[in-house]
DNA sequence: TCATTAAAGTTAT
DNA sequence: ATAACTTTAATGA
């Protein structure tokens, strides 16, 4: 986790009970809050004019929500929906503040988790403005397996829905059905029953 | 080649 | 039951 759960206990931080699909803050909001994830699962999103969704990130059980606001002075420019049942902790910006000075260390681990964020970013910006859907859908892959242990092909499932995979490449969902039948047909990756292990 | 539309089957709530 | 997701196929940019 970005931050200890005592350490934001602590400094006065509480916990909130969403339900599936509540919002945390829209487009537009003013940060006042941190945020961090003790279980469930937030997606970070924006709607085009079309109405299209685009998830800029899936976080989970320990992870931050739109942190890198509170160092700036700016309106959140995503929307943070739940997509799960989710408990989370919300401990006022001042305080995070003040528990920045207060632990160093912790300043040092959101530096590392913050890096960690632009570096995702940056590989997805880079390869989502390629052409070839296989590519994207490899990288998106690649990136939530890095997190995972094992390293074996075919160990990983991917804990996403072809929509999600969608709505993160900029692909549509059809493509992405394709792309993958075509990935499975060339070994790189294996679907049972809907599942896609790679 | 990929997006879009439509239609139908499947899974989750 | 109803909504959300998956799949296939046809068409157009």
């Amino acid at each position: 986790m970005v931050i200890s759960e005592k350490i934001l206990y602590s400094m006065g931080a509480d916990v909130k009970q969403y339900d599936p699909t509540e919002i945390i803050f829209s487009e537009g909001d003013s940060p006042s809050f941190y945020y961090q994830i003790i279980t469930g699962e937030v997606k970070l999103n924006n709607y085009n004019e079309d109405g299209k969704e685009t998830i800029q990130n899936l976080l989970t059980d320990g992870e931050s929500i739109g942190e890198s606001l509170l160092f700036m002075d700016k309106p959140y420019p995503i929307n943070a929906v739940t997509t799960t049942s989710c408990n989370i902790l919300k401990l006022p910006k001042n305080l995070f503040m003040d528990l920045l000075k207060q632990y160093p260390d912790t300043c040092f681990d959101m530096n590392t988790h913050l890096s960690q964020n632009l570096y995702y970013k940056q590989l997805m910006a880079q390869t989502m403005s390629s052409q070839n859907p296989a590519v994207k859908l490899k990288t998106l892959m690649d990136y939530l397996k890095s997190f995972h242990n094992e390293d074996k092909p075919f160990s990983f499932k991917i804990p996403l829905t072809r929509q999600q995979m969608a709505s993160l490449t900029g692909l549509c969902v059809e493509t992405v059905i394709r792309s993958l039948k075509k990935m499975e047909r060339d070994n790189m990756v294996q679907i049972e029953n809907r599942k896609i292990l790679y």
